[in-house]
DNA sequence: TAATATAATGCAACATTGTTGCAAAATATT
DNA sequence: AATATTTTGCAACAATGTTGCATTATATTA
């Protein structure tokens, strides 16, 4: 089922703002994660940086999107496909990211295998991120 | 075989300096990986913040430690134990991040395991860090 | 719908992390 | 020991993220 994005704000008890409503929309139309710096860039001066920053978080904490563990420890953000709710994220989908153009995608057929760990240690979450050429650059 | 801290600058054609020998020699007592801040704190103001940024950077290049991507976002770095060389990370083990007592851990013998990407994409590396509870916070 | 209560925004100020240029100091080479 | 080369520390800057608070926008209630 698919969710207008001022449904999805009232669906996590949110209120309609524009910043809301235009951030949102830009991860829907999005085929890649975003950074702030994209929403920022994208959105001009329309928003305040600080607004971004707490629109980001607030997403976060509902379960809208999620944050992507990138290799060059850069921050990204992307839709939550999962059943992820407020509080509690269930995104254990790969992550790509393409060396050439840059985009990274959620892979989100792709599940993270188990793997066993040595005695002693206990998992409550897997991140893997591959890294490479996407499907575009690959022409 | 093991190398001492001078042996290992030496081949890798550093100049021996107190940073450098001080710095790596953290690295080789550490059981778990060291952030930048970490290194800050225990030397105290012998070197300045720069010279550490440096040092780092140096190590990376010449294979002697390696980053490793976090769930957070931050930057940590740890000795390579495989075969990396100038240039040329070989790092394909699992990495750990203790949830309570916050280690991060180099798995050495565990490996990343494939995973079988959609049509299109090629991968040239891949990261996988699990997080949860280590051995020692398990008691 | 209008009045009131509640929540989000923009701004300024600050904190943290990382980078760069350059003179001084340390190390390596002759 | 003298010279060449490299590294260091400092200052200045850039990028990224956080906080407090008055103003503005949204939601609730009458
Ligand atoms: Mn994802
Ligand atoms: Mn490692
Ligand atoms: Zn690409
Ligand atoms: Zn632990």
């Amino acid at each position: 089922m698919l969710y207008s994005t001022i449904e999805t704000l009232k669906k996590n008890q949110l209120s309609i703002t524009d910043s809301r409503k235009k951030i949102l929309e830009m991860f829907v139309r999005s085929k890649g994660a975003l950074a702030h710096a994209d929403i920022e860039s994208q959105s001009g001066t329309e928003f305040d940086r600080v607004t971004i920053y707490r629109t980001l978080q607030t997403f976060v904490e509902k379960g809208i999107i999620h944050t992507i563990p990138t290799a060059d420890n850069s921050v990204r953000y992307a839709l939550c496909k999962d059943a992820c709710t407020e509080g509690h994220h269930r995104d254990d989908h790969v992550h790509f990211m393409c060396d050439h153009c840059g985009t990274t995608y959620c892979l989100d057929h792709v599940h993270v295998p188990k793997v066993s760990l040595p005695e002693g240690f206990t998992s409550t979450q897997m991140d893997l991120v591959v890294s490479g050429k996407c499907m575009k650059c690959n022409h």
